[in-house]
DNA sequence: GCCAAACCTTGACAGTGTCAAGATTCGGCT
DNA sequence: AGCCGAATCTTGACACTGTCAAGGTTTGGC
């Protein structure tokens, strides 16, 4: 309806859904502000009224990755309340997932695109919460016995390193072909969990739809 | 001496050179192929010389990264040689170093900014011996019984993941301080690997001079 | 109904990857 | 020795990029 305004009347998040766009389009080389503007419908300067410089953007694309995946995770951390190695195990294949389907997304969400030196508060918030549910996941398997006992805030961050991982290097094309040919991605992703953890390998864990 | 040369010699080479010397000092962003011709010492077209684009130079590069990083891993498996976790501890922790102390030419090796279309074959080869080293030493481990017994293709890619996973969240700032206050980079790796492994711990695994 | 602020456009600039055309040098052949 | 094709490098140009300044358009509040 809005078709031939002046003002777009919420370009921001338009420019950011159209950088998503972009992203699962064309990757990361094909991202730039004015071809966002131009799918936006808005002139190649626009962005600069909502943004500061191209960084800004990358950050609310980043972030919105960070949502995107934490809604997911905190779904399947409900679902599977009360069963704490099958909500460790679907909260990794949902990360993994999460790689494959958008890798360019979810690089640019991870891959240091985001420089130190400026700070989003935003990323950095959606960033803490995503690792205190994996914390919450971690400290209840490790009161169901299948991980060892220890900090429970650094044994979030080895798992998910662990999980990052294999996320990361699935998508670089660095997992040679004769091993992805014997296992699935979900089958890597809970051996790896089983190599970790001390989770007992259950059927339910492999349904027939694998990732 | 070959200051005033019209042919440069070597140039490839030290195109390569120059291209890592940029992303030490600016990083990715700060990349650009006319940057490294003139750091190089010629004209902005010469790199077509030797480099089909920018794509291929990156390529380049990243190959030189895994080269380096090959050779640490190879000179720490020789000297750790009989001492199987030993070598496992020393590689991961070789691996995080190379991460933190040129955390761009990391980022390229691995990040992806290879696209999946075109092949490299040298690129593949030394990732390949990459793989294959850590897959030895993962050997050695799962015979001394520090390792769960299974697939040893599998139970490496595990491993690689999981210092992967933690090499690329600290250089990203993933990690956060509280953690990293009270945990040096060397003790995280190593409480990864006694997460993952079932590494003793033993003094003479953290020298003095920590990561 | 007016005005300042928010929003968007236009135009410009330096820097980028890339290619075509030409200059320079090297290596091998006679 | 001298020539010639191939390898190497330069110059010039093009489209595209991020960014900024100046100005036009619309909105919301008084």
């Amino acid at each position: 309806m809005n078709e031939h305004k002046y003002h777009h009347g919420d370009l921001k998040n338009a420019l950011i859904g159209a950088g998503v766009d972009i992203l699962a389009e064309e990757g990361l080389g094909g991202l730039s502000l004015r071809k966002v503007a131009a799918r936006a419908g808005v002139s190649h300067a626009a962005p600069y009224a909502h943004f500061a410089d191209k960084q800004d953007l990358i950050a609310a694309i980043s972030t919105e990755g960070y949502h995107r995946l934490y809604e997911r995770i905190e779904a399947l951390v409900q679902r599977y309340q009360g069963d704490p190695p099958r909500q460790l195990i679907e909260v990794a294949c949902a990360y993994v997932e999460f790689a494959r389907k958008d890798p360019a997304h979810f690089r640019i969400t991870f891959s240091g695109v985001i420089e130190t030196e400026k700070n989003y508060p935003t990323f950095v918030e959606i960033s803490q919460k995503n690792l205190q549910l994996v914390t919450q996941v971690v400290e209840a398997c490790q009161s169901a016995g299948i991980l060892k006992p220890g900090p429970a805030d650094a044994t979030a961050v080895s798992i998910w390193s662990s999980v990052h991982g294999l996320a990361s290097l699935l998508i670089e094309g660095q997992i040679s072909h004769t091993l992805l040919d014997r296992m699935s991605r979900r089958e890597l992703t809970v051996f790896l969990l089983n190599q970790v953890t001390l989770v007992e390998l259950r059927p339910e864990m492999f349904p027939a739809k694998a990732i």
